[in-house]
DNA sequence: AATAATAGTTATTGACCATAACTACTTTTG
DNA sequence: CAAAAGTAGTTATGGTCAATAACTATTATT
């Protein structure tokens, strides 16, 4: 990384220098999370559905039948966080969670109806938010982050 | 995105789909910045520090005089969050706050020896920490990804 | 049958971010 | 100049998200 030697003094007019955070990939990382994290939140607010607990309808969607326990693993949260999200997009009718026969101790969740339109909608709307923040690259572009962030988290896997 | 219909059961046996989620931009995002996050988190802690508190060290240490207002807009956080981490830097005397004579609501923070000694430690670990999670990307590829990150950010500024 | 392992749950904690309300001080402006 | 408005820092508080430990019920192991 370039030194740039710190200034001797610096009263706020100064162009500021952001110190040893701006070389580290985290941090620009993060800052990018934030800007994409914020427009979808905003979309799925619409929905009253928070990030997370659209991941879990999401994956409920795609996969009926799911235990708890596979989707806990495979969006990387803990179960018990899980929990209350499940509670409540039941409650909301939006997903059912029946006790399997053949091993009660495990339930089967599976989006409704209702869960299905709402989520089909909810997607299209975070998509489009999302799209608003992307528009400063092109999709061949988009595709080469999503490729290389994907090696970042795939060479970690456990 | 491509359809991939939902199989009609799914009990955790099968490859599971993750749903419209990995479509989105910003989960990726998020997966990555989870892979660099706790990495570098692990590498801040042996210092006793916090990824936030390390970030407003290094901002102090580079830019002597700054003041708590221009930090907090330069790192995107609340002043009010920032008070207590520059408490703290305080008390583990990192960091020096003295009161300006020119105007006397504002504050200069300043680096001591010892904040210097430590954030200077604490950047190479954390980078090298980081390093280790980017080892799946070639030089070059990381400034691309750096670049297409900053692009994001950069066409959303206020 | 006793023990261990698994699935789900509850309660609790901590990190981090955001807001509102406040004090002290400075700048604006009538 | 005095009143009003704005700025800098602070305090208190609440919300979201993540992580842990301890618990119950059920199934698998030996």
């Amino acid at each position: 990384m370039p030194p740039s030697k710190p200034s001797t003094t610096n009263a706020t007019t100064a162009p500021v220098d952001e110190g040893a955070v701006r070389g580290l990939m985290g941090y620009n990382v993060k800052r990018a999370y934030i800007v994409l994290h914020s427009a979808a939140q905003q979309a799925a607010a619409a929905f009253d559905l928070r990030i997370p607990t659209f991941s879990c309808l999401s994956v409920i969607v795609r996969n009926p039948g799911i235990t708890p326990s596979a989707l806990a693993e495979l969006l990387k949260i803990e179960r018990s966080n899980l929990v209350v999200m499940v509670d409540e997009l039941e409650t909301r009718e939006l997903v059912s969670r029946t006790q399997m026969k053949t091993d009660r101790r495990r339930f089967e969740l599976k989006a409704t109806v209702r869960g299905r339109r709402l989520h089909d909608k909810a997607a299209e709307a975070i998509a489009a938010a999302e799209a608003a923040c992307l528009t400063a690259l092109q999709d061949d572009e988009q595709q080469l982050l999503l490729a290389l962030l994907n090696r970042i988290e795939g060479s970690m896997a456990d």
